[in-house]
DNA sequence: ATTGCCTATGCAACTCGTTGCATAGCAGGA
DNA sequence: TCCTGCTATGCAACGAGTTGCATAGGCAAT
């Protein structure tokens, strides 16, 4: 279970609400680790039983109170003996793939409209990616440590992006060269 | 959900036995879907109670009898249907993403040796791609639909991996330009 | 001989994750 | 004015997924 971890870093690199954790999740974050706000407020009300984050309540005017989270010590070390253990390799669960395979027993070209969909979402975050990286990194030479991490990840994801959208085309051609093939 | 749809497209391409399907699993679909024996065993009875799949009672001599399923008529249609809905983007549990950001709190060099592991795994997996397109596809020119779009699918997991391995050969070189920058 | 692994299925208990709903004040547009 | 949407947190119920264990015969190696 990383949620636990991916919060704790997420602290460390800036204290904040339940619900700014829950946007960031929907963000950066969110695209190698997605959590929906219950999970994230049920989570942190158990770090924070258990001493890992330490919570401080800001009013504010205009708006609902907040909590504000923070990493504490027992969190921190918690972090780093989770960072000894070995993890998991990543699972996928890539729906997309399992209706790419299920189009041979029914109809291929109607698949390609689906796809489509998912190539121009793929571009758009891709976008979003080189603009944030615009944004967040102008200066690629003068980096702390904790940013030059926050950007080899980012590279990832760019990279990601890069290569699903080059698959997609594949399998955009794919499908409508079946679809040309043996029209329905 | 789409377990029950992933084993559909499982059994439509050839009947198995729920053992058979977790091997599957563990195999080639298992990398864009995962799946353990308990939820296929109970997924199965599941979509049998519903008519989606039936099941045949083979005796085998010096194994354990086994249930023998194959996707019915009912099941077909439920494909189509779920074939014309749209999907979510797929979701990604990237655990390694999140130990990367967090080496910023504690020893980047520490984190050598398991991103080294995870490279090795992505490289044998790679390899094992390429060997099974040798394998189950010695002639490209010479495909039927279904094998189109394994294929197309195959390609995908090929460039992911490819991708993958870059990107931590990527990973790598920063961790070590941190350990030589700052040792700790 | 015993140990461990493979085939084949399954129960029980648990945790993780999702969905729908609720509260509640404020801001902005039709 | 009403409706929608944003900030901010939370409950309750459900479904998905994991873990540990159990059975039970056969096979191969130590």
């Amino acid at each position: 279970m990383a949620l636990e971890h991916a919060i704790l870093v997420s602290l460390l690199e800036r204290p904040g609400s339940g619900y700014e954790l829950a946007r960031r999740f929907d963000r950066s974050i969110g695209r190698f680790w997605t959590a929906t706000h219950q999970q994230i407020y049920r989570v942190l009300r158990r770090m924070e039983a258990d001493g890992w984050v330490a919570a401080q309540e800001v009013a504010q005017d205009g708006r609902p109170d907040k909590k504000v989270y923070s990493a504490a010590a027992a969190g921190r070390s918690a972090l780093a003996d989770w960072l000894r253990e070995p993890v998991e390799p990543e699972t996928v669960r890539h729906e997309l793939a399992v209706k790419i395979r299920a189009a041979a027993f029914d109809d291929p070209a109607a698949l390609i409209s689906e796809v489509e969909r998912h190539r121009d979402g793929h571009a758009a975050l891709l976008a979003r990616y080189l603009h944030g990286e615009q944004r967040d990194f102008p200066d690629l030479t003068a980096l702390d440590t904790c940013q030059e991490l926050q950007h080899v990840v980012l590279r990832g994801g760019i990279e990601y992006e890069r290569m699903t959208l080059a698959w997609l085309d594949d399998v955009l051609a794919t499908l409508r060269r079946l679809a040309a093939d043996r029209p329905s």
